[in-house]
This record gives structure tokens, C-alpha cells and sequence, in this order.
DNA sequence: GTGAAAGCGCTAACAA
DNA sequence: TTGTTAGCGCTTTCAC
């Protein structure tokens, strides 16, 4: 034992300290050195000693040492997390994307924080706000639409960015995803291709899901581009929910609503399944009486009966080249912003 | 403007200020108070008098501020974040689990660190390791089974834990799940009730799943319990895949290897939906030729043709609850540990 | 109701 | 290769 004043067997009166926990200078004086060359054995092993280092680790294990990163961030002024910002945790293609994202960043040290926005703009600049608070080393974001505020926020921030999803000629910084608009042009032109003349287009094309919409405005500019003179048939839920329920009720609308309708598009594999699994209740033969499509290959699509025509989506691919490029920057290899389109392919199957 | 040697313009030379961002001491002195008046604006505005917090809200908005968090961390000890550790982020009954957590917790200002194990509990034990040392203020995690050194770190850490999903006798600290055990008992009095004699419990029984390891233990008891002298058959995928191909896998080879089976139960709904599907495109009559039991209630099983006889879990209840739990103990309110089963229930349908 | 002083636990910069 | 010094930006404590 030394005579040293940071000896932790003697607080000094007037300290502030509320945890009990181990810190660097516990750890210094157990292994005789100083709190800088603990510092290093963790953060830069290389620059110490064999012997030192050998000394500094058995201090670690004998006190469990566990390093206060908040504090590390501080001094560092780096934080080793990154903020991923999505519309809603219980919707699997995002999911696949934080699954990407946390696959690439977790082995390099990064820490992820997870929000949802539940497609509210104003709660996403909210929560942008909230989380810039914890001086993030990157931020992932879905969607390219953002508040006014959010954007500034973004820009602002000094901070890497990578928009996902949704394509934009103008994004903040970084950019990964592919294009609504082409893959809902694809699908269509894959439903006249195969003869059909009477598409209805149905999903939820809410205002705070710009994904969605842009799809909506797809369609309607495709039909008219492909079936001149042929109605635009739309079929709106009216909500934000997406679930097999409203599925089946989209259907029963197209039926009522749009009986001439021979193929019928929707915006979320979730709402064909529900839709295709209804007709056979129902006693509708897919695709003789009505052919479906879908959109996002969920698993399901294929196992169904019949299986599902369908968009696959690169979704775990996108977190994961997102975390890539966020990788990159953090690092300051890189340092000019990439748009990446990853594309989408249409999977034809028995429904249409 | 001041002559104060705090004022931004005048930088000393000696700062080591990476950021250019604002800090409480830059409001402070646009509003001509004290950096203490500043953050008793943000944290306790009750103790400001009217006069000084709008003015103190002004510079707030006129300079952007966007408090450092980890530095609030480090002066109070507080971090305003929960630590969630699951399995997988791509499994949708833990997405509900996170998101009633987030329901809970982001309203009162907490954040949510996620990190995915994989089924490792070694890599739990890393995870759990890593967190730590951004010192959560409460922690949430599936499973009770861990390595012995990670049942240690969260013992020792003197952090709310809520352990969740799994029942266990020997909770770390709080616990909010549901009994494996007795589900997979209420399936099998349930088929036995039917009039089925011959089950067959089919589904990924790897160690690291704790869970499933626990059903079928269940069922092997409850076989012998129930129906006396009928051999136990249980089919196992042999990896944590969890999804609808490998169910297909499973129909298969339980028809090939036990073609006796009357009920097939399976510990997912993933592998049922698989399964199911896979019976009407081969002329399986379901339940004549077999019934079928799923595991989950997931959204598709009301939906399928038969719809899916299954259990109902608590997914999204469990995070919710959880965070109350928590909530109560971070705030102080609470000191003592409480176990909360939160049930199941069997949902009769037409496959079995 | 407000301010001054001290320090949370770590790392950057520099010195030896 | 190792140590010393000076903060990072905030909150606690205590004084007024």
C-alpha cells in the first residue's frame, strides 16, 4: 500500500462521489501506476509495456473494474454510440435493418440507441432533439422527410447521417435505399405484362409515412402512363396501422367499391397476406378470380397457397451498409457523403 | 457583452474543446446569469423566478443548446437510460417486449440501449459487460438462464433488473414473464381433451434458448403425466433458426419418423404457419389427416386456412410492465424485487 | 431565488 | 514507455 492521497481507503471529506464503483484510480493505485497508463491498457494496449500491462490487467479483474463511458465521452468527446431512429420497432423490415445495423457497429465498440417515431414527424424531431443530447458518434434515420426543425437539427449537427428507405435527390448526408417510386412502376408494369388492365391499388397512405405515399403517386402516374384512359383505382385505410385485419378490409372494399378491378396491388405484403388468406376463406380463386401482389417479400409470401407475387426489399441490407458507412465516417476515413441504391427485384409467384 | 473570461469569443488557449457546440456557460451568459440558473431552468424550473427562466428560455432557443448528456451523467450519476438486452432484434415477440418498454420508459425521458445476444449467453455476458459501463439506470433482459459471471455483474451492480419471459424460482431482482411449463401443460390437456393420443412436440431445443429447452421438458413430463405408457416424440430442428422452412422441415420429417402422430405442437407459430401451409399444398387434411398446435398467437394464425389453434402470449406486456417496474424503482419509490407472472392462454381454433 | 466552488471519471497534450 | 497537468460540461453543496 502506498501513502497516496487518492487512496481509497481514505475519502477525502469533502467528495461527491455517490457510487461505490471501481474507478480508473482505484485501479492505478493497485497496479502502482498512473490513471493515464490504465487508460492506455485499454484503449491502446500496444503502447505499454508487457509487464505493465500484465500488472494493469490483473488490477482490472481483481477490482471488476468496468470503465464510466460517460465519463470516457466526455474527456473524449466521443461517444462509441450510434442513434437509430425508426418509425415503429414492431414492423419486421425494420427490425432486419437495426438487426444489419447493430451486426456491423457492434463489433467495432458502437453502442446502439433505439427510438421510434410512430410515423410522427413532429415526434421524430423530438426525439432527434432528445437524442443529440447524448452526442451520438452517427445517426440512422428512416424516411427523408423530416420537420424543418429536424432537418436543421441534422445538418447542423456535425454529425454522420444516413437517411434509409425512401430515395431523394436531396438528401441531409448519406443516403441508403432504393427507389418506391420504380419498384411500384416495376410491379405494375409486371401486371400488365401478364395481361392484366385493371389494377386497384390499396394500402395506407397516410401523410406521416412519405414511403407510402410515394408509392400512391407512383401508381397514379404509371397507370397512366401504361392503361391510358383506365381509372386510377386507390383504396385507402385511412390509417397508419399495418396488419392483416386491414388487409382483409381493403379487400372487401376493392370487392365493393371496384368490382372490375383484375389485379390487385397492395402497399405491404402484411395486407396481402391477410387479403389472399381471406379469398380462400371466401371461396375467391387467386389468381383466376383476382390476382394479388405484395409488397416486401415477407417470408410468409412464399409458403402461402397460392404463394405470393410479390417486391423483394434489401431491408437487413440497408441497415447494415448504413452501419458501413457510418463506420467509415466515424473513423475519418471517409469523408464525403455516398448515395447508395440497393434496388429491389420483383419476385414473381402464383398470385398474379 | 461582458469582459467575463468565460465569454465564447475570448477562447483560452488552452482549451481542449473538440466541439464547437454550446454549452450551459454560453446560455448562461447570453443570459446574463450563472451556469447553475441554467440548468435549474432545464431541471427544476419551480426554483427560477418567472423573470429569469424566460429570459434564460430565450438563450436557450436564440443559441441552439442542446444539453450534454453525459455530462449531466457524470456530475449526477444518473444516466436516464435502460439497458435492454434480447435474443434477437428480428424475432417480433421481443419487438413487442421492446416497444411496450419504450412506451413506458421514453415518456419519462428514458432511452433505450438494445443489444442483441444471439442465444449466446456468453455473448450476453459480453453485452451485459459492455453496457455497464454507460451505467444504466435500470436494465431489462430476456431470459433467467445466464453464465454465472454475468449473474454476478448484474447482482453486483446495484441497477433495477427486470428479467423477463421465462418463470424461474430464483430471480435476480425482478422478474415479469410467464411459465413455459405450464403453457406446454394447458397445449397438452388441451389436445389430450380433444380426443388426441399421439403428440408430437416439434421445434429448436438448442441450449441457448432457454426457453424452448423449458417446453420441452414440459411436455416430456406432461406426456408421461397425461398419457401413460405413449413413447414421448419430439422433433428438434437442431439449430436457433426460427422460421417458416424449417417448420416445413419438421412436418416432414415428424411424418416420416413418427407417422403415427395424430397432433403435431409446435413451439413456435413461425414453424405452425410453415407447417400448415406446407399441409394444404400437399393435400394434408388439417386437422383430420393432423391437427396442429402453434406457440405465440402471432397475427397470422387467426388467419389462416384452418386458423391456427395456439397460445396467446403476453409479448407486448411483458416490456410494458417491466418498464413500470422499473420506472418505480429508478425514481426511488420502490426498493423491493417483484415476481410477476403474467399468464397465457390457449386459443382454441380450427386446427386442432 | 441565485451564485461560487468543487468535483464526477476519464482522456488529450505534453513532458520526461 | 510512463507520468503530470488540465480540463471535458455538467450538477452537488453550500453560502448568501
Amino acid at each position: 500500500m502506498t501513502d497516496s492521497p487518492a487512496r481509497p481507503d481514505t475519502p477525502a471529506a469533502t467528495t461527491r462521489r455517490a457510487t461505490n464503483s471501481v474507478t480508473l484510480t482505484d485501479v492505478a493505485s493497485l497496479a502502482n501506476v498512473s490513471p493515464q497508463t490504465v487508460s492506455r491498457t485499454i484503449r491502446n494496449p500496444q503502447l505499454v509495456s508487457r509487464a505493465t500491462l500484465e500488472r494493469v490487467k490483473w488490477a482490472i479483474a481483481t477490482t471488476g473494474y468496468v470503465p464510466n463511458l460517460a465519463a470516457s465521452n466526455l474527456a473524449s468527446n466521443r461517444s462509441r454510440t450510434v442513434a437509430a431512429i425508426i418509425p415503429t420497432i414492431s414492423a419486421s423490415v425494420f427490425a432486419d435493418a437495426l438487426h444489419g445495423l447493430d451486426q456491423v457497429l457492434a463489433p467495432q465498440g458502437y453502442q446502439l440507441f433505439i427510438g421510434a417515431t410512430d410515423y410522427s414527424p413532429e415526434h421524430e424531431e423530438e426525439l432527434i432533439r432528445a437524442f443529440m443530447g447524448r452526442r451520438p458518434d452517427g445517426i440512422f434515420i428512416v424516411g427523408t422527410n423530416h420537420t424543418p426543425g429536424a432537418t436543421l437539427l441534422l445538418k447542423n449537427s456535425g454529425i454522420p447521417v444516413v437517411e434509409a428507405w425512401n430515395w431523394t435527390e436531396t438528401p441531409i448526408d448519406n443516403l441508403v435505399g432504393f427507389s418506391n417510386w420504380n419498384a411500384i412502376n416495376a410491379v405494375l408494369e409486371y401486371a400488365v405484362g401478364k395481361g392484366y388492365r385493371h389494377p386497384t391499388f390499396a394500402g395506407s397512405f397516410q401523410s406521416g409515412d412519405s414511403r407510402a405515399v410515394d408509392r400512391q403517386a407512383s401508381f397514379n402516374q404509371n397507370v397512366r402512363r401504361l392503361l391510358p384512359g383506365e381509372p386510377i383505382r386507390v383504396v385507402d385505410s385511412g390509417t397508419n396501422v399495418i396488419d392483416m385485419e386491414t388487409g382483409v378490409e381493403l379487400l372487401d372494399r376493392t370487392l365493393a367499391e371496384h368490382p372490375e378491378t383484375d389485379v390487385l396491388m397492395f402497399a405491404s405484403d402484411v395486407f396481402a397476406t391477410g387479403a389472399l388468406l381471406a379469398c380462400a376463406r371466401r371461396g375467391i380463386a387467386v389468381p383466376d378470380d383476382l390476382a394479388i401482389i405484395g409488397f416486401g417479400d415477407f417470408e410468409v409470401a412464399r409458403h402461402l397457397v397460392p404463394t405470393l407475387t410479390t417486391v423483394a426489399l434489401p431491408n437487413e441490407e440497408i441497415g447494415s451498409r448504413a452501419g458501413r458507412l457510418l463506420l467509415d465516417r466515424m473513423s475519418g476515413a471517409v469523408s464525403g457523403a455516398e448515395q447508395v441504391d440497393l434496388g429491389f427485384s420483383v419476385i414473381p409467384r402464383d398470385s398474379a
